[in-house]
DNA sequence: GTCTATACGTCGATAGAC
DNA sequence: GTCTATCGACGTATAGAC
């Protein structure tokens, strides 16, 4: 089977089928945001996206496939800040975390995933979360590396290590503040900062 | 409605009915910790329990409610290491999600409560995390506190904060940890508590 | 290739018999 | 207190219209 025909089967490869499915996700990333955290079944979005569930079975192959590319198309939607080069791992996680916060059911969306990620039944989700986090630990610690080289973060640190826990720290905050928005989710994330910062040097 | 009515609507107030709920809830915590992260429908259950599922849904009202008794038990059923009282917040964490670990589908029975308790749709399940949460944050901040006291963690920083940024980190390293076992899960925590520690003073 | 119509099996929930 | 029967909704699968 060639590369063609495996997305054939998948997505359609050609002009037309890829302009549709681009058009069905729009509308579907376009109620998932004005839904918020409501219900969302396959036959549900059809409706609201004007198809049938069928149809998005035909152009999505899973609810779980669906559910990931929403994500990922509204993650990368909103604006995009450029970190400057020197900017530490937990302020990106923090500005992710504030983008996050104005998208009503993102959060729900990404902690749904993941859940679904832990269950064998769900390769899809599965493979998106372990990508994923496998991805962002890689950006971050290389981040970490170039803070610790600049003197921004102090140097007797694992860079992987600080990277695992500074996602750990910014996807927990995030469920924690949902669920009860007087836990302290900023004055942690800044409290890691600052512990991560290397000792004051008094020059 | 008195209590007791209220009790009988739910679960049953009487000896019989409490001690056949029990009976069930054990059978069901025995079917979890054996089938591990696999499939679990109130149906499902009931089969391998030996009652209807109707019968579950009269003892327990809803499969939310079900879930979270089993996680309840589950997780305050294994053996209680009983930390000293100087023990690190993180040293309770790290502990906890050792043990976590011998105990197959605890981790994402967890998860599944949690992104269920983001739903609106799932009331049992959001008050469960939410309770869960702020009490431990409220045990974990005391525990910060008497640390301080004793010179064990740096006096500057704001307990509430470090309780939350523990429990986050332990929750989100576990599930990293759970779909990729290279990363550093002990690491990070570890991490975490040297950073914790006070700067060294060599009195 | 794109999409609809239709059907299958399972789900959580509920009503009523006993 | 526990069962059977039934409900509407779900994700998935397939045949075939166009």
């Amino acid at each position: 089977m060639t590369d063609e025909q495996l997305a054939s089967a998948a997505r359609g490869p050609y002009p037309k089928g890829i302009a549709r499915r681009q058009e069905i996700l729009d509308r579907a990333i376009e109620v998932f945001a004005r839904r918020g955290s409501k219900r969302t079944s396959l036959r549900a979005i059809a409706e609201e996206v004007g198809v049938t569930h069928a149809a998005l079975k035909h152009y999505f192959g899973s609810l779980d496939e669906l559910l990931v590319e929403v994500y990922r198309a509204s993650e990368s939607g909103g604006a995009r800040p450029r970190h400057p080069e020197g900017a530490t791992p937990v302020e990106v996680m923090r500005d992710a975390a504030t983008r996050n916060r104005e998208v009503p059911g993102l959060v729900q969306l990404y902690s749904t995933l993941v859940a679904s990620a832990l269950e064998e039944e769900h390769p899809a989700a599965r493979e998106f979360a372990t990508e994923r986090f496998a991805r962002q630990r890689e950006t971050l610690a290389e981040r970490v590396r170039r803070n610790q080289a600049a003197g921004r973060i102090r140097p007797d640190v694992d860079p992987v290590a600080v990277a695992a826990l500074a996602i750990a720290a910014s996807d927990g905050l995030q469920t924690q503040w949902l669920l009860d928005p007087d836990a302290p989710q900023e004055a942690a994330l800044a409290l890691l900062d600052e512990l991560l910062a290397p000792p004051a040097d008094p020059s």
